[in-house]
DNA sequence: CAGTGGTCTAGACCACCGG
DNA sequence: CGGTGGTCTAGACCACTGT
């Protein structure tokens, strides 16, 4: 059996061994509802010790791979548990995840001093006047998907401009490239509404047609609010999924 | 400082650790952003080994109540980070959590042969020809929320009656009593659609208003689906948290 | 009963952060 | 530099499952 660790390999051995679990789940090696090895058996195979291939197993059944039955074994998930967990992605990654290209038209990108409302959901200081406002429609394989605006909170008196978005395309990119800023968690809230006349002009449906309304506030590697956005998904274009455990 | 363990609890250690943690915090003795004790001052306290402690800070980690720095330490999460994670729970529970009391009026329950729709989401073996089926209107303080229409597998030749599902109120309740089926996984979706006349006169809303509608198939302990469940929810008295991790 | 996962210990060395 | 979390070891005993 293979020796598990490449010396020269900076990775956790637990997470070589998650790498190669899931490799042998998604080649077809290890078959759903089938046993993988014993936690002991591993510990012989791959030459580590029970602590690493129990830490290496919990990733993998929380993120849906495998699941446990004390006393019986560990088992490959059925391929409907494999997928869709709650993750942190940009509009485009989104896309990407179900085969859609992604794009976009900014309609609108400047400095605003925000409302009561965006000044209450992202925390801001007394001494922050001005946050980043833009309003992009959002495009899958060419065709409107949503209507995105967004509230970004920049270094005090430090700005992006549209030019900078629009060669890379990922705000999540440019901010973590200018100002160190890595989006870690957020908080959503998803609900119904009807699309206004001028959303609806915007989506091209007609007005009074459903919409997805996702609200998010998304928290930076230092725990402090870094942008809130809303987007209004097509509902006829868009569903939103989630993996629920107990 | 206190001995940790109580001898005659059978609660794992990490698990009385992680609900003394969790006490700490909500009583407000540890704030938002400050570090809690370090890992190796708290072996002492708890007088239980470092890989104990960590474990029981994974979890609340996990749960969004603390936040580990490297070289710097662990901190209390914001409250905003607190709440709000995916867990499969039921309509009666999400209700109790949001200060709602829940309550239902049961339209119909009956065991029916499923649609091909049914039998596909609930992988259901060629030889099952019936599943029980029911719809509901789920109250909040006794005004509509959200109709509820679920099928249901049961053992082959057994069923539930009205009666006990009025009695019990929950039908998790009742598949873990009667035929001990316990949900552990499920997987939702989430689109926004427009009442149809009979929603809306069920719901007491216009028709043509926006419903929030929920699919979720429900995995058993066996990994087996259980049932196929959907809700509408009426826009104006419900929205869908999610949080968010990277 | 033997084999499985669940919990736990008492160490060790590393990478990262701050003064 | 000392203190933090991140990874890892080699054991141990327990609770649960099947035969």
């Amino acid at each position: 059996m293979p020796a598990i660790v490449d010396p020269n390999d900076y990775t956790p051995k637990y997470y070589q061994l998650v790498t190669i679990l899931r490799e042998r789940i998604s080649s077809g090696e290890l078959l759903p509802h089938q046993p993988i090895p014993s936690e002991r058996q591993l510990e012989d195979i791959y030459s580590v010790s029970r602590t690493t291939i129990r830490q290496a197993i919990d990733l993998l059944v929380r993120q849906g791979f495998l699941y446990r039955e004390h006393g019986r074994g560990t088992f490959v998930s059925p391929q409907k548990l494999q997928k869709g967990i709650s993750e942190l992605t940009s509009f485009s990654e989104d896309m990407r995840a179900r085969g859609i290209e992604p794009g976009q038209k900014i309609l609108e990108l400047k400095m605003a001093v925000p409302s009561e409302e965006v000044r209450q959901r992202l925390e801001l200081p007394a001494d922050q006047d001005e946050v980043l406002f833009i309003e992009r429609l959002r495009l899958g394989d060419g065709v409107p998907m949503g209507l995105m605006t967004s509230y970004h909170v920049l270094p005090e008196g430090l700005t992006l401009d549209r030019e900078g978005l629009e060669a890379v395309g990922s705000i999540y990119s440019l901010l973590q490239e200018k100002f160190h800023l890595i989006a870690t968690e957020a908080d959503e809230t998803l609900e119904a509404v009807l699309a206004t006349p001028r959303e609806a002009g915007l989506l091209q449906i007609a007005a009074g047609s459903p919409l997805l309304l996702s609200v998010r506030v998304t928290y930076s590697q230092y725990r402090r609010a870094m942008e809130y956005v809303k987007i209004l998904y097509r509902a006829d274009r868009y569903q939103y999924f989630a993996k629920l455990t107990r």
